[in-house]
DNA sequence: ACTCAGGCGCAGA
DNA sequence: TCTGCGCCTGAG
């Protein structure tokens, strides 16, 4: 079925965003396997002019279908209302032409986000996105060889490293978390995992103010600010989180304070109270746009 | 072989 | 409360 909502699927897919890996690409077809109401679906999508062509195998029904897949490419945001917005302000005005079509590419599966963007801090897009896609062969259900994010109770008990593997299983056979390449932050998503089983309810955060929500996920070890605001973001949607790292210190350093060093903190508050319920697209156009437009390598 | 990027936790100021 | 170091891995 056609879904009428302009987007640029392969933007939108290839963003680099903290909640998921892309999802596996064959004839400009993206699949992957997501649960609705408990079950698990074969979703598939591909680019129809401006809008989404979508289909699913499975047993959910259609109206639960549309509604996760519309909830995943964010396809209820009014994305040539946010073009106006971002064309009223000097600062923001070329982004929507390098970023034409991008949306929030949103967590299917809020565990799966909150773990990837643990392992994404200090890290590079490319080694986090091979740790994740490893993790779910390893641990995952497989669903004609779509693989899911493997569960809280399953992570839970996955060694740390060889040698942990050795000791409580005898031998090694690479079924631990390093041996996907996450170094140190195996630890944290261990930690993690046994904190979102024993203490964090993880359906309760959406009822939450954001202030309570990025006060909450900023207990877990190796979620500072960076990463709470990517799971508050791609994992819940809120819109009014301005996730900061060095790249947009740079770029907001560089549009709105000439150039000088500002601390990141400041950065975030300066983010979300100057774009509001925009602050999320707002950081995601900035990072494209300077991306695209060779602003990154001059700020490097 | 070596250096560096990247956000967080922690020790020490 | 704030500052600066070390963590792990792969790319250059």
């Amino acid at each position: 079925m056609i879904i009428k909502a302009p987007i640029d699927l392969e933007l939108t897919q290839i963003s680099g965003q903290t909640s998921q890996p892309p999802w596996i690409c064959k004839d400009n077809v993206f699949t992957d396997v997501v649960c609705v109401d408990g079950e698990y679906s074969i979703f598939s999508v591909r680019q129809s002019d401006d809008f989404l062509d979508f289909t699913y195998t499975g047993n959910a029904t259609e109206k639960a279908a549309l509604e996760n897949v519309k909830k995943i490419y964010d396809l209820d945001f009014d994305l040539p209302r946010f073009y106006d917005y971002l064309d009223g302000h000097d600062e923001l005005r070329e982004m929507s032409k390098f970023c034409n079509g991008l949306r929030l590419f949103q967590a299917k599966d809020p565990f799966e986000c909150i773990i990837s963007s643990i392992c994404s801090a200090n890290n590079s897009i490319k080694r986090w996105t091979r740790s994740i896609s490893d993790m779910k062969m390893k641990w995952g259900r497989n669903f004609n060889d779509y693989y899911t994010f493997p569960d809280i109770e399953t992570l839970q008990k996955i060694y740390l490293d060889d040698e942990d593997e050795l000791s409580k299983c005898g031998c090694v056979n690479d079924n631990n978390l390093k041996c996907c390449g996450v170094g140190y932050r195996a630890e944290y998503m261990r930690k993690a995992s046994e904190i979102f089983s024993l203490e964090i309810d993880l359906s309760e955060i959406p009822k939450m103010s954001y202030d309570e929500a990025f006060e909450t996920v900023l207990k877990v070890p190796g979620v500072g600010p960076k990463v709470a605001d990517c799971i508050l973001l791609y994992g819940f949607g809120f819109k009014e989180a301005f996730p900061s790292d060095v790249w947009i210190k740079r770029i907001v350093s560089h549009l709105y304070f000439g150039g000088k060093d500002i601390k990141v903190e400041k950065v975030r508050e300066f983010g979300m109270e100057e774009f509001g319920d925009y602050a999320g697209y707002v950081q995601l156009y900035m990072f494209h746009y300077a991306r695209k437009s060779g602003l990154m390598e001059k700020l490097k």
